[in-house]
RNA sequence: GCUCCAGUGGCGGAAUCGGUAGACGCGUUGGACUUAAAAUCCAAUCGGGAGCAAUCUCGGUGCCAGUUCAAGUCUGGCCUGGAGCACCA
């Protein structure tokens, strides 16, 4: 065995073994259990970065690790290759989106194998290939026909200057990220998936995710936004028509009702010209064109003063008969609840700036007994008691709600409302590289699918991608113009694409049945290895992926195609990987080359470094002089191995009862596996695992430097000992310096790969001490700590405590009040 | 503004149940080996105070209270930082 560590010849050599073996290649059939680790699968954009890696490695180690321990594992990996970056490529080369795409699927590829993970590559999934889009394309048909799919007209984000729509990710601060340009709103006719029909559902099955952390769940809680409360209709009075109107408002405060001054609708309010008086027209009609106008800019800008006018009308309250005048506003939304708000700004922090600058009324409805308000500098929105309300006066607040709403339900202008903020999903793209959207319009039938046994709907190349102004896909003849396939006649096909979140919301399925090219999936196959049981990745998923994979795994349910209901028992998301406190990016230039990571050090030093100094979860500060300390420690292992394989068999035998010094090391390794195992098994607590392989390497080192101190040689007891501890350690770094302990398993002359070896177990009475450290506090302070043997009762421990010389001292001449001892750990004296 | 997360040495972080705060590493300092360097090895490293010294002693986990024999850990109230949502009625 060579005593140096040459972690790049090491490398290749079983990168290129295990490739040829197939060595991580996963069997449906097996007699073990299953797991299914996935990591979230990368947009090929052209190469690995320090993220990949992290996230990857985590992935890895948790598969290798369940491998060990008996499972069928599942580690696939695959690519999220349609979208726009690709695109944009192509436009500045005029190439191929194609050619760029598998280029970088490639590159990353070969990156990944020198990464040394364990995945099987014969399920590898490709989401801009047919064999992949095809099905994509049939499980939107699914969708369209359990009317989960319409289209509707919708405001998109437009750019002027590039004559074309843009997606979301495309409008940075509201402009056009590549030219600048302010984007405007443009109503168009879009494809929508009906997500908010299950919008309660994926709200409720939030707590049956015992497996995700919190802060993801509040966040898609959040983005949910369920609320409760009333729809009130008012009658409206004086309408210009004359004619019989009423607005109705969303409320989530009906106790409020009596508190009503104004009413304010959107500028976009369908209504709202028929609710305008002829003298306020003009006004009105100018507030909405400049609301219309109104950028993403000046929208989103947090502390923006109300703006707004009146309308010349006025309702009735039919709580109290009063009348009150009806304004429009933009701080109204037309998408949430009725686009009509009632304003009562005595108790709501927006209605009362409103109120202050426009010089509106105010009553106050609410008060708190103990300290009331008179409303004049603030409003008031804590709880209280109602008054100025009829018949209602004197009842809480909270009851109040409840009372009022089916005061008005009865009197039949209220109904209570449950309310979302969640809206339908907009997958409709003015793109060329996406899955296309699989219909036909045909002047006689209208909208028609695409049938099933027709897809897929294969992307055209005859295109010009140097269009300015519309989606290069618009420019193939051959695509746009197509049959009927009811009446055969002339259509024209959808030119859109899909959004590339729904080619990622059902990849994890496929997977299970990559390969399978008669069905989307095997509904037994997935319903096999589904849930995924550990799903990794970066926060950033939080609301859109993991959102839309929730979503599709209980719609795909609903069609009958597989038997859960959520998609990811466990989440784990992990944090970014910084340098320098920032996070990585080409632009601040502190970004670090995984290559040259794998050239200097290898990929197990890169492996070992990226789990070392953090829990998964938390940021990661990547520093050179932590590579390097990692690169060391591989060396220090390797050395150990390297110099001793002479003394190493791997059919070791240990004898007991062994000699003191040998039963301490053995003990050592049998608490290292003990916690290294629980550690992973816990929460992969990679971090205090590698902590844990330095400190069994220190503890084998120092055992070594007692033995050999005045150059005497090791005893066939202590190297049955030693091969224990170093076999043991091979065998606990397995998972992390794959590359590394394979090379040492096989030069010690290792049957088959280490990777294939069981996990170490151990023996729960060799984990433990034989003495403990007994810790006597007086008042809770610690004072003594004295050796003693295990097994000592409470009253023993109490006694050798009070014995203790220094506890004696400081007891001396005071009143013990109390003695509190904790089994084999502690004793407490508390004295006056 | 609302919601969530976090706050421990010079730094990253450790500390199943409330029970020895600072594991392990980075860095720093000193030493060994070497002609020298690299590599490697050994030792010290939370702060204050006392002692020639082994050692002793006090304080210490963002701040203020509380519960408890005992609080980094539990409860309440703040402060700071990060993330997400944001005129959602």
């Amino acid at each position: 065995m060579k005593e140096s560590y040459f972690p790049q010849e090491i490398e290749k050599k079983w990168q290129a073994v295990w490739e040829e073996t197939k060595a991580f290649k996963t069997l449906d059939e097996s007699d073990k259990p299953k797991y299914y680790a996935l990591s979230m699968f990368p947009y090929p954009s052209g190469k690995l970065h320090m993220g990949h890696v992290r996230n990857y490695t985590i992935t890895d180690v948790i598969a290798r690790f369940k491998k060990a321990n008996g499972f069928n594992v599942l580690h696939p990996i695959g690519w999220d290759s349609f979208g726009l970056p690709a695109e944009n490529a192509a436009m500045k080369h005029n190439a191929d989106p194609e050619t760029w795409t598998d280029e970088n699927i490639a590159y990353m590829t070969k990156q990944l194998k020198m990464l040394g993970l364990s995945y099987d590559w014969d399920r590898e999934v490709t989401t801009c290939k047919p064999d992949y889009y095809k099905w994509t394309q049939w499980l939107f048909l699914q969708l369209y026909k359990k009317g989960l799919v319409y289209k509707k007209e919708a405001a998109v984000n437009w750019c002027n200057e590039c004559g074309t729509v843009l997606a979301n990710e495309q409008v940075i601060d509201g402009k056009c990220w590549r030219c600048d340009n302010v984007v405007e709103k443009k109503y168009l006719s879009q494809w929508f998936i009906k997500i908010t029909e299950y919008a309660d559902v994926l709200l409720e099955d939030l707590d049956k995710l015992l497996g995700w952390g919190d802060n993801v769940k509040t966040m898609q809680a959040n983005w949910i936004g369920k609320s409760k409360g009333a729809i009130f209709k008012f009658p409206v009075i004086d309408a210009p028509s004359g004619e019989e109107m009423y607005v109705p408002v969303y409320t989530t405060r009906p106790d409020t009702v009596f508190g009503i001054t104004y009413l304010v609708v959107a500028p976009e309010y369908k209504d709202i010209e028929k609710l305008t008086t002829a003298e306020n027209s003009q006004a009105v009609e100018e507030y909405r064109a400049n609301a219309r106008k109104m950028s993403e800019i000046e929208r989103l800008s947090t502390d923006r003063v109300k703006t707004g006018v009146p309308l010349g009308t006025h309702c009735r309250n039919p709580f109290n008969g009063e009348i009150f005048p009806l304004w429009t506003a933009d701080y109204a939304l037309v998408e949430y609840g009725t686009g009509a708000v009632m304003a009562v700004p005595t108790h709501d922090t927006r209605d009362f700036d409103f109120a202050k600058k426009y010089e509106l009324p105010m009553k106050v409805v609410i008060e708190n007994p103990e300290n009331p308000s008179d409303c004049k500098d603030a409003a008031y929105t804590d709880p209280g008691v109602l008054v100025n309300s009829g018949e209602f006066n004197g009842m809480k607040n909270e009851q109040a709600k409840q009372a009022i709403t089916k005061w008005a339900v009865d009197k039949g202008f209220g109904e209570f409302k449950t309310q979302y903020r969640l809206r339908d999903w907009l997958i409709s793209r003015q793109r060329y590289w996406g899955a296309p959207i699989p219909v036909v319009y045909c002047e006689k039938c209208g909208i028609q699918p695409i049938p099933e046994d027709q897809l897929p709907v294969l992307l055209p190349k005859d295109v010009d991608f140097k269009v300015v102004g519309k989606s290069p896909i618009t420019t193939s003849e051959t695509f746009k113009h197509t049959t009927c396939p009811v009446c055969g006649g002339q259509a024209t096909r959808e030119t859109d694409t899909m959004d590339t979140f729904v080619c990622s919301s059902w990849y994890y399925l496929r997977y299970a049945d990559a390969n399978n090219s008669d069905k989307c999936f095997d509904r037994d196959t997935v319903n096999h290895w589904l849930p995924v049981d550990q799903y990794v990745g970066g926060i950033e998923h939080a609301i859109l992926h993991l959102l839309y994979s929730r979503f599709f795994t209980k719609a795909l349910r609903d069609c009958g195609l597989l038997d859960f209901d959520e998609p990811f028992k466990n989440l784990l998301t992990q944090g970014m990987v910084l340098k320098d406190g920032a996070k990585m990016s080409k632009s601040k230039g502190n970004t670090v080359d995984p290559d040259e990571i794998f050239e200097n050090y290898g990929a197990d030093t890169a492996r070992l470094f990226i789990l070392s100094d953090s829990p998964p979860a938390r940021d990661f500060d990547w520093s050179d002089a932590g590579v390097e300390g990692c690169y060391k420690f591989l060396n220090r292992v390797w050395r150990l191995i390297s110099t001793n394989a002479d003394n190493i068999t791997l059919d070791y035998k240990l004898n007991f009862p062994l000699e003191k010094s040998n039963d301490d090391l053995v003990r050592t390794v049998h608490i290292a596996i003990k916690g290294i195992t629980n550690d992973i098994s816990n929460d992969f607590q990679f971090n205090t695992v590698i902590s844990k392989y330095r400190e069994l390497t220190n503890a084998i080192y120092d055992w070594q430097g007692g033995k050999c101190k005045d150059g005497s040689e090791l005893s066939d007891e202590d190297k049955q000992v030693l091969s224990f501890a170093v076999v043991s350690l091979m065998k606990l770094m397995s998972p992390v310096a794959v590359h590394l302990t394979e090379e040492a398993w096989s030069e010690l002359g290792g049957v088959g790969s280490i990777h294939e070896q069981d996990w170490c177990a151990w023996d729960e009475n060799l984990a433990k001490s034989s003495s403990i450290t007994l810790v006597v506090q007086i008042n809770g302070k610690v004072k003594d700590k004295i050796e003693v043997d295990e097994g000592l009762d409470q009253e023993q421990m109490k006694q050798v405590a009070l014995d203790s010389p220094k506890i004696k001292a400081q007891i001396e001449g005071k009143t013990v009040v109390k003695t509190i001892v904790v089994p084999g750990k502690l004793v407490n004296i508390v004295v006056k």
